[in-house]
Parts: structure tokens; sequence; C-alpha cells
RNA sequence: GUGGUCGUAGCUCAGUUGGUUAGAGCAUCGGUUUGUGGUACCGAGGGUCGUGGGUUCGAGCCCCAUUGACCACCCCA
């Protein structure tokens, strides 16, 4: 008896076509990271777990795939342990490596490892998978690929600017127009905290704050009531649904709102300085937009917060996010190393491409022309034609069966493959091709020369 | 981890208050046509109705359990 077929949950299979697609978005993606003057880095998808534990926080650990120890892994499980039935205890255990979780981790270890081989500020780009084992639902699988971009060891707002140019570049090339981006600053939110006298509360209260486009101003207020932020300190931030007009008016605002709030200040300054500079060279229309309820999870960010938001009419929410952080390297031993990254959500500018109907025509079709098979005479010569012709660089393909044409049309067809060729009794005898155009259905007859030319400029 | 919806052919789904041998479209394969596909016609193969138990003379349908998929929450890309 053989298995049903079927993969592991949240894992799924590419196909061709599908793979064609991907495929154009990376590198799209890819070909304007270097273009940035980033470059490649790939880094294994097994970490150890004391690289990865501990940096995502408890529910991050919970969600990390670990790796079974090899050969004898029970050896070191305490009795103790397995009599308190201690999960996470024993998984120490037995398990000493784990699938990555993100690239960004990976890239803080590699940037403290090799620090010395390294010269900064070190821009690198990394499209590698990344396993979550969380349970998978719409947009959201336990194998997805991240695309990232980062530049570390410079403070300089010019990588903050320079982030966004790339965004618009790629999002740009792919059509993608309708996107947003928004930014704010994780010292605006930290001046929040300050303002209502309630530091030690900024988690919980950006966490809520992140949802007010979601959920709307009265459940984020319950939210904050729920988790111990007073009435009082909702009534000071008030002033914060209420800011309005373009980016700078809107930053004139917070800067009345923050005027005895030093970190924020200092948070308004930055952001002023990048809108100067974006709105020079692309003018005010351009799609950046102040979102000073804008938290994005991860908490390493410590100053700017970008996230890339879908057209409005695909509903896909964000495509991309990114931001400054001061001290990734910081757990690896390496301190003060200030960095700037940004990362695309490669399954949501997928769907948001596909949902907009954006994907190139062709794009699936590899192969240029297909030789039916004749007979083993006429393959000879098919055999010896398409390799000359792939040494154009054409892509060729030969029927390996000579059964009944119907059936190798049809291959051909099946495949988009956009012209077959044809040799018969008659063409061998004449030294000629006859070549089908699928598309249209005609047929012409052409000698080898006439033939490269074709498929050289068709 | 919490909650909801749903499992019938490779895929998308019908299937009457529970009643003979479980159907359709698409896909696959073969034929109409041994030198021509994408559209026409004819035919064929393919199902332990997710799995296990229960109720019943009788279960794809009702009940219980279990498992899987999808969706939402938490969190996140």
């Amino acid at each position: 008896m053989s298995n049903k077929p079927a993969l592991p949950k949240g894992m799924r299979d590419f196909g061709p076509a599908t793979l064609a697609k991907r495929n154009y978005v990376i590198s799209c993606i890819k070909k304007h990271f270097k273009r940035f003057g980033f470059n490649e880095l790939q880094t294994p998808s097994i970490e150890k777990n004391a690289t990865l534990l501990g940096k995502y926080g408890d529910e991050g650990d919970r969600l990390i795939f670990r790796i079974l120890n090899s050969g004898d892994f029970m050896k070191n499980v305490s009795a103790e342990n397995v009599a308190q039935e201690d999960s996470a205890g024993i998984a120490d255990q037995i398990s000493e490596k784990s699938l990555r979780y993100d690239l960004t981790v990976p890239f803080a270890r590699f940037v403290a490892q090799h620090q010395h081989e390294l010269t900064f500020p070190f821009k690198r780009f990394q499209i590698q998978p990344v396993w979550r084992a969380d349970r998978p639902q719409k947009g959201r699988y336990r194998e997805f690929y991240q695309c990232d971009a980062d530049a570390i060891g410079s403070k300089s707002l010019w990588y903050e600017i320079e982030c966004i140019n790339l965004y618009r570049e790629v999002f740009h090339e792919l059509n993608l127009n309708g996107f947003t981006i928004h930014i704010n600053h994780r010292k605006l939110l930290a001046g929040l905290a300050e303002l209502i006298g309630q530091e030690d509360k900024l988690i919980p209260l950006t966490v809520a704050l992140d949802k007010l486009d979601k959920i709307g101003k009265d459940k984020v207020e319950k939210e904050m009531i729920d988790k111990g932020i007073t009435e009082d300190s909702i009534q000071k931030i008030q002033p914060l649904f209420d800011i309005k007009g373009d980016v700078n008016e809107q930053l004139g605002q917070l800067e009345e709102l923050f005027k005895d709030v030093d970190i924020a200040q200092s948070g308004v300054d930055d952001l002023r300085f990048i809108w100067e500079q974006v709105s020079n060279a692309y003018g005010k229309n351009f799609p950046l937009e102040l979102n000073v309820t804008l938290a994005r999870g991860l908490d390493y960010y410590t100053g700017t917060i970008l996230e890339v938001k879908a057209p409005e009419e695909v509903n896909i929410g964000s495509i991309g996010g990114g931001g400054r952080y001061d001290d990734l390297t910081g757990v690896f031993g390496l301190k003060d190393l200030s960095g700037m990254g940004i990362s695309f959500g490669l399954d949501r500018i997928y769907l948001c491409i596909e949902a907009l109907d954006l994907f190139p025509e062709g794009i699936g079709q590899n192969t240029d022309v297909l030789f039916i098979n004749f007979n083993n005479d006429s393959m000879q010569i098919a055999q010896r034609t398409a390799m000359e012709l792939r040494r154009f660089g054409i892509a060729v393909d030969i029927y390996p069966d000579s059964v009944k044409l119907k059936k190798q049309f049809q291959f051909a067809d099946k495949n988009n493959i956009p012209y077959v060729i044809v040799i018969g009794e008659e063409e061998l005898q004449n030294g000629e091709f006859s070549v089908k155009d699928m598309k249209k259905g005609d047929q012409r007859k052409m000698n080898l020369e006439e033939l490269k030319e074709f498929l050289l400029n068709y």
C-alpha cells in the first residue's frame, strides 16, 4: 500500500507556472537590491538554538521548528523532566539546533561572527526561506520566503531615504502603482509613553495603537484599558487621533503635542529630514504617509519604521516593512552598530500582482520550439539542428517518441511552445523544415539559415 | 493556544424526509483522423463517500469520537 501523496501542514509545492511568476517577482527585487549596492548573503537553514532562542519573545520561541538530535537523543534527558512532563525542558535536552525563523537574526549572527572580515557600512541582501510552526491561514505558511536588505554600520538617515527609493523602484517596475509607504518613528511611540507617564506600557500601547486601522478607535481604547493604561493617559493622547494635513503639517502638530518630550522631538526631526529629501526628489505627491499608529511587531526597531501597504483595491494589507535598529548585534557581543533594513513580502506581492492581473504575458513560456518525431531519419536531422539552434540561445525540445502527430502537437500546445518543426519524408528530401506557428496556425517551409534567422527574431 | 466552517473521482462540486447498482463538468486515456494541436462527436478507466464506532431492516445523508483542510483570533510576513 502506498501512502496518499500529501504535504505537511503549511508547506507548498511551486509548479512551473507558479514558479515562473514567483521568479519574475524575485528577480525584479534582486535586480534592484544589486542596483542599490547590496551584496547577496546566504546563511544555512539551520542555526544553533542558542542563536535563535530568546530573540523573538516567548511566542516566537514556541513557533521555532526544533530539530531532533541525531542518534541516541534520549541519553541526556533527565528522569525528573520526564516525570514532570516538562516539554520545554525535554526539548532543550533532545534538540540543539533549529530551522531559522527569520533572516535578520542569522544576519546579526553573521555580522558579529565575521566582524573583522567586513567593511562597514556593510550592505547585504538575502532571499531565502524561513520556517515558523504557526497555524497556517490565508497568505500565511509554515515555510515562506523573506527578501531582506539591510545596511549596517551607519546612523545616516540617507539609508532611510535609500530604502524608500528602493521600495519605489521595485514596486514601480512591478507596475504596482497605488502602493503607499507608511512611516513612523519608534521615538514618537516612546515619547507617547513618556507623555502619559507610563513608560513601562510602551509595548502594549503600541500594539494596541497599531490596530487602529483594523478595529477602530473605541476598541483600541478598550484594549489599552485592558492592558492597564489609565483613562487619564488615554485622554492625554487624544490629539494623536486628530492629526491632519500633509506630512509637514502633521509633523508641526506632533512637535506641538510633544513640546516637552525631548525623545519625541528627535523623532520628529528625523522624519522631517526624510520627508524633505523625499518630497524634493519626487514631489509632494509621493505616496509617503506619516502614520503615528504604525508600530510593527518586532521590538528591535529603535528609529524609523516603514511599512508598505498594497493598493487599496486588493485589500491585502502590508506588502513590505522595515526600520532602523540600534543594537541588532548586541546580543552577539558587537555593540553600537546601527542599521537600517527593509523586507519585501514575496507571497503577498505575488497575490497582489495576481489580483490586479499584472503578470506579463508569456511569463511561463520557456521552450521556443519543438521538433516533431517522425522517425529516426528525421530525428537525426532534428537533433543536429536542435544543437545548432541551442548554441544561439534558442530553447529547443525534441519529442522523444514517434507517436501520432496529434499527440505531439497537443504536447506543444499544452506546454505553450510557440513553434513546432516537422521534418517528414518530403522535407528530408528537400533539406527543408516545416515550421508551424501554434498561435496563428499557419505553416511555412524554410531552410536552415532561414530557420535560424526566423527563430532569433520572432 | 482559542473559536468557526467543511471533508463524495486527479480537480470543482451535485446527491431529494435515510431506500435498489453514488452522478455531472473539467482533467486523463482511447477512437472518429497512420502528415498537424488549441473548438466537434463517440467511448473508457477512475470512489472502502476522510477514519473509527453507534442508531436503523437499511447510512453518503442521523448521533458520537477522531483526523485533515480552510477561515478568524492571538501573533506575525
